[in-house]
This record gives C-alpha cells, structure tokens and sequence, in this order.
DNA sequence: TTCATAGTTCGATCGTAGCCGAAGCATTGG
DNA sequence: CCAATGCTTCGGCTACGATCGAACTATGAA
C-alpha cells in the first residue's frame, strides 16, 4: 500500500490556486518578494505569508531574507521540471477549455523555463547545438564537446567558470508546449542570459514570454547554424 | 497572472492522499477494479467511486467497464511520468522521514513503473542497449538501430507489430530513484515481457517489485552484455 | 425468478485548510 | 528617536470536500 514516496503530500501542496500561481510566477527563475507573490497569487500578504511558509517546509522553495524583503525562489531544478510536468498534463487534459488565445501563442514560441530558454526557440537551439556537435545527446546530462567549448567561448561565455560551479552545467529539461527536450543547467542560463545582453530578444514585462526581434533571430540562426 | 495551464487542477486530484494512494497503485500498470483500488486507497466503495469519477473527468485515468466490473488504469504514459517527476520530489525533500526500509531497498533495485522496467535494473538496460548500439540515444525518443532490430528479434519480439502501433516504440523515462532515464515504451514494455515469460523475473504480489533469480540475472547480462 | 456482487447516488456530518482583520516584530531611512 | 515599510502571528470565520450509511441500479449466477 505504501509503495514508494509520499506524493499526496507535495501534489497538495502545488495543489492550491495560490500556492501553484505562486509557483507558476517563480518558475521565471527571478526571486521574488513576498508581497510580490502575493499580488500574483491574488491573495493578502498574510494568506501568502502563511503559504510561502508551507512551501519552504515541503521543500519546494528556497527563501532568502536581504534587508527587510524575503525572497522566495524554486529550490532546485528538480521542482521546476516536475511543475512543467504538471503544466503538461494540464495542457493535455485541459477539456479544450485551454483555448490558445495570443499570449499563450508567444509563450509557445519563446518563454523563460527557471533560467533558461524554453519553448520552440528553446528546442531550435538544443537541436542546433546536437547537429553541429558542440553537445553530445545524453537523456538527462549532455556534455559539451571540445568543438563547442570553442565555440561558447568565441561567443563570450567563460566554459571554465561554469564547469567550476556546483551545478550541472548542462541538464535536458522536457517542454510543456512541445514534449521534446531543451537546454538547461548552467550553460542553458549561460546562453539565454547572452542572447539577452546582446539584444537578440527581451523579456516582456510580468511574463514568462521572450520576444526575439527580428535582428536577433537573424542573429541566432547565423550563430547557430542548422549543419555544418 | 494566468501564465500557462491550469496546474492547480489536476496537481489538486493528485494531492488527497486517497487519490495518490490509487495513482500509485495504478503505476504497475496493470487495470484495477472499483473495489480493488477502495482497499488500496482505504477506503470504502463509495468514496472510492466519488474519486475514480473526478480522476477520470480530469483526465488522469482511463475506465472501461468490463461486465459488472470497472477498470481504471493511467490515461497515458505522460501522466505516469508525472507521477514519477512528483515521486522523485517527495523523495528528495522527504525530510529523512522516509528511512528506506528492505521493502524500499527493493523498490529501488528493480520495479515495474506503469508497464516496463525501472530503478536500478532498468537504467542498467538502457545503459547497455546504448552501449551495444542497438538504441541511438535520443533525450526522449530513442531509436532501433538495424543491429538492435536484428537482436530484439532473435530474442522474440515483434518488432515490426511494435512499430505499427499507434504508441510510440521507444520512450526515455526518468527514474525517482536514481534520477537517470530507463526505457518504456512498446519496446520497454515488451523487454519486461520477455523477461517475466522467460522467467528471468517475476513480480512480487501487490507490489510494484520486481525480483530477478539468479539465473535470471545471469542470463540478462548474457542477452544484454557491458561492450561488444 | 431470486439472490449475490459491483458500483452509483443521495444526504448528512465533520475536519481541515484557506482566508482576512488586527495587532505585533523587524529592518530601514530620515 | 520616530515613521514607514515588509513580513509574521493570532484568532475567528467560512467554505469546500472527504467520508460514510443507506438506499438504489445493474450485471451475472443459480
């Protein structure tokens, strides 16, 4: 009967209107504010307060106090793949009541997942990154061949820096939108954070969603290429 | 606000522990009645009835009445896979409570997750199916190789049935325990197939364990040596 | 037909968890 | 020091949903 895991416990947790707008807004990958997330979820400041304290205790949310703001960011990768997981399911499942309107359109194309880029730009770049063999197509952990160190190196991210860091510097990540795999880990933030520094795309304003200008995807494409 | 889909919902039908208990259940893939599912669940045929309703509105489970029986079994590979990403969750940020026992030891070594073969003799498999290059390693959706049809056939399976099937063939799936893919699939399901009718294996009852004797390891090592 | 088993529907009960108002700390800035 | 802002704690209200007993329907067996 009591095979593997509890996973009533956290599926309750995600499991609340709140609690899951509330995670739904973190998985942008910015630590938020507690009065922050309260807005988002549409609740009081105590109502979140209490529900920011039920996530930190399940660990799904890691909280940091600067000054007098708490922040509250997803505790690890893990967490933010499983909510995409869910957002899968929901997706599918939705009684076609999820009509795609235009915002939901965008984020198919491009939005943010945790850190790192996600939707149809997202898997454009990781088969990008597979074809002209700068990764190697590992399930979970891909590794960055030497072709692609050069080649992330030319473009302006310091492989050395990241490869030192506690975390994966590589990990495949499942889309929603898609069900196909993209690039996250440390040098998935990496590019992203590089592809908004250089101007290619932007984030809108209190979304998930990435808008490439068209310059940008021109530069994308050149930068990667679809064969050699 | 409302980024995305709705994940509250169906992260909500997961979260009663009632529910949970018969989703986990369900995870050996095998269909189960009405009444079978209320023991697992413990509780009565009514409540049990009440919530086999709302999963299935949801979209979690699939029933099909068979004279005066019910069976409800997982809508599909996906949502067994979500209750895996939401199993390694629990897992992980269980705060030490859930001391792995001989029972868990077991689970981990070898299970059936939904219909194929998983924990540490699964990952073993698709690890040598690689190796072997019978399988090119695709992040979600590997494929046969020549050489890997040839084998799978000499060992008896009808590949090309499994190919006409509407199911996908080939299938990563991620493991909560070890946190690295093994193979489901038609493929995966028909390798645990084998392995049961040959008797390599066998299934504890009401459990998802799955015991290998002796000989059987010997021979799965045989079919499915570490290097050519 | 009659009986037994499987599952459903209804109604009532009861807990729990979400919610907010108000008051209480804590940190920053003047 | 005081005032303002960000967050927490407390208490009480409310509502939703899980649960079960009892009565009802449906299928199968004798």
């Amino acid at each position: 009967m009591k095979d593997g895991p509890d996973i009533a416990r956290i599926a309750a947790l995600i499991g609340d209107p709140a609690r899951a707008n509330m995670l739904t807004a973190l998985m942008s990958g910015k630590a938020l504010t507690a009065t922050e997330l309260a807005a988002e979820a549409g609740v009081t400041l105590q109502t979140a307060s209490a529900h920011l304290a039920k996530l930190e205790e399940g660990g799904l949310l890691h909280m940091r106090r600067q000054g007098r703001h708490k922040y509250a960011s997803l505790a690890s990768d893990q967490v933010a793949e499983t909510l995409e997981a869910l957002m899968g399911l929901a997706a599918g499942t939705g009684h076609l009541r999820t009509r795609t309107g235009p915002r939901d359109q965008a984020l198919r194309e491009a939005r943010i997942c945790y850190d790192h880029l996600a939707g149809d730009m997202g898997i454009l770049l990781y088969d990008r990154l597979l074809a002209q063999g700068w990764l190697t197509d590992d399930p979970e952990f891909p590794v960055i061949t030497d072709d692609g160190a050069a080649r992330f190196t030319t473009l302006g991210l310091d492989i050395p820096a990241l490869q030192g860091a506690r975390r994966p510097i590589c990990r495949a990540c499942l889309d929603w939108s898609e069900r196909r795999s993209h690039l996250a880990g440390g040098l998935g933030q990496a590019l992203l954070d590089l592809m908004l520094v250089k101007g290619w795309a932007r984030r809108l304003p209190d979304s998930r969603v990435i808008r490439f200008s068209p310059t940008g995807k021109t530069a994308f494409h050149r930068a990667f290429p679809a064969m050699d």
